[in-house]
RNA sequence: GGCGCGGUGCCCAAGUGGUUAAGGGAGCGGUUUGCAAAACCGUCAUGCGUGGGUUCGACUCCCACCCGCGCCUCCA
């Protein structure tokens, strides 16, 4: 099965055919940088990065931009009202950003422009617009003349005259027709400004995109991608900027990722019912919050929930502790020298085997428009028939979480270093003292080889009103977890 | 008001016009264990929002309705 993703454009899967075979450009749309980035940025960008990271595993050479906007009133506004260079403003968020994202275990993209870089792009695609008729100056700005682009709302499916009869569009004073829209905004007192042929002002929102993307991957491209919330519209006007100014199609594919919700309600900064990545990084894993929001189809809503979370982190954990126990089991770097071990390595499994079929499965969940949930059942078929013991299903599963890992972009750190940090974080989380756990685990240790079963259970039972889980191993010692 | 998306077991979440509706979590029974934990085995939706229709047959297609959400204004 080919590659088949879900194309907005065409409202549709469609099989996925890249311009130049075997490689991808793809822009998707960054963040705004005035605050930290909250859960829905991430899912936007977790999303996006286990798509590159398929496309790459695929075999695609694949060019991925992502941008920051960082000229925008809300920067303007904070920075004023912060008294700080909004400069200066913007670049501490998409440091906030990165570091978040890369916690996240996202790559970095191939490029990551920032709308303040291209405003002579900007200007030269503006005044293309204007040459082509689609635009028009006013008094210091520039409007896009929407009715003037025949394909205005192929995108949102939205018709212009629904648009104007919403009646919520205000009449600038200036502008020709209330759907049109700023290209560029002529300079007020205070605001960061450049020199253009209509005045000094700075550019609007949308032509940002046109541009970096343009300048970056070319008139025509691939995939673009964003949130859902973007395809009106943002998206819509990018559309209509880049195919109003270059004269040919846009992006092939458009992509966009499911809301992050709370209560059922898209989580945002306006309606203040949001979490920093911060925020949910003090409780969970990062690994855990990547399971998570690749747990749902990446266009459904995913609601955030503590037990959503909880949830994500068994699952993983029950992933890491399978990985823990072949590696144990193999001592290692034994598996090396097994068949099947080497076999999964070179992707020539038996088609009988049953590793065949997770390594088979788990692409076909993948090709068929990034189906994680699909694709998690198939790692715990997996996990059963490790844990079953089937000697070939232990020696593929190193080389198969190297996949999950590789695609997903979780289940790939050592495992014992996994399940020490959530050990850690739990640790933290209770206020409970290690020191005291394992005092009251020599107490037990000491009333067991004493065949003390009463007190030993007594010792347990306290350890489980502290949230502890103890589990004595054949090896005389025992292992203990904080849930 | 316009456009669009969704309603699947206790929770989360895939999926298909027709033999047994994935997977995770929780629960229950069992194997194992001194007892536990983990793991494994079994069990857990005669039903997939409601009411109609199409069909030999629909949860999957169509219509209506109810409910939730998104966009129409900045928003990943």
């Amino acid at each position: 099965m080919t590659l088949q993703l879900y194309n907005t454009l065409k409202r549709k899967k469609e099989e996925f055919k890249p311009i130049t075979p075997g490689q991808v450009k793809m822009y998707v749309c960054g963040v705004t940088v005035w605050d930290y980035c909250h859960l829905g940025h991430a899912r936007a960008a977790v999303t996006f990065d286990m798509v590159v990271r398929y496309l790459r595993y695929l075999g695609n050479k694949v060019t991925y931009v992502r941008n920051f906007t960082d000229v925008d009133d809300k920067i303007i506004n904070r920075a004023n009202k912060e008294k700080r260079d909004w400069k200066e403003l913007a670049q501490f968020y998409i440091d906030d950003y990165e570091k978040s994202m890369s916690l996240l275990g996202c790559e970095s993209p191939s490029d990551e422009p920032k709308a303040s870089e291209y405003i002579q792009n900007m200007q030269d695609m503006i005044a293309q617009l204007i040459d082509n008729g689609h635009a028009y100056a006013a008094s210091g700005d520039v409007f896009y003349a929407v009715r003037s682009f025949n394909g205005y709302g192929k995108l949102s499916g939205k018709k212009i005259d629904d648009l104007e009869s919403g009646a919520r569009v205000e009449v600038g004073e200036t502008k020709r027709d209330p759907l049109d829209f700023a290209l560029w905004k002529a300079a007020k007192p205070g605001e960061p400004a450049w020199k253009s042929p209509w005045g000094e002002g700075r550019p609007g929102w949308h032509i940002e995109c046109s541009c970096m993307a343009k300048a970056l991957l070319g008139d025509t491209f691939d995939i673009h991608g964003g949130g859902r919330d973007l395809i009106f519209p943002h998206h819509e006007n990018e559309i209509a900027q880049s195919e109003g100014a270059n004269g040919c199609e846009f992006a092939r594919y458009w992509m966009h990722n499911g809301t992050l919700d709370i209560d059922s309600e898209k989580m945002s900064k306006s309606l203040g019912n949001y979490f920093t990545v911060h925020d949910v990084l003090k409780n969970y894993d990062p690994e855990v919050v990547r399971y998570f929001l690749l747990s749902a189809n990446y266009r459904s809503p995913l609601n955030y929930t503590t037990q959503a979370l909880d949830d994500a982190k068994k699952a993983l954990d029950k992933i890491y502790e399978t990985s823990a126990r072949v590696k144990s089991n193999s001592a290692g770097p034994a598996a090396d020298g097994n068949p099947t071990f080497a076999a999964a390595q070179a992707g020539s499994l038996p088609s009988a085997s049953p590793a065949h079929m997770w390594f088979q499965k788990f692409t076909d969940a993948l090709n068929d428009d990034f189906n994680t949930p699909k694709a998690y059942a198939v790692i715990f078929d997996a996990v059963r028939d490790v844990n079953r013991g089937d000697a070939d299903a232990v020696a593929a599963w190193p080389r198969f979480i190297e996949v999950v890992s590789e695609t997903l972009g979780f289940a790939g750190s050592n495992a014992d270093a996994y399940i020490e940090r959530q050990t850690q974080l739990a640790t933290q989380k209770s206020g409970v003292d290690p020191a005291q756990i394992e005092q009251l685990l020599a107490d037990r240790k000491a009333a067991r080889a004493a065949k003390d079963f009463k007190k030993s259970d007594e010792i347990r039972d306290q350890l489980t009103a502290m949230g502890v889980t103890i589990k004595d191993r054949p090896d005389g010692t025992t292992e203990w977890k904080l849930s």
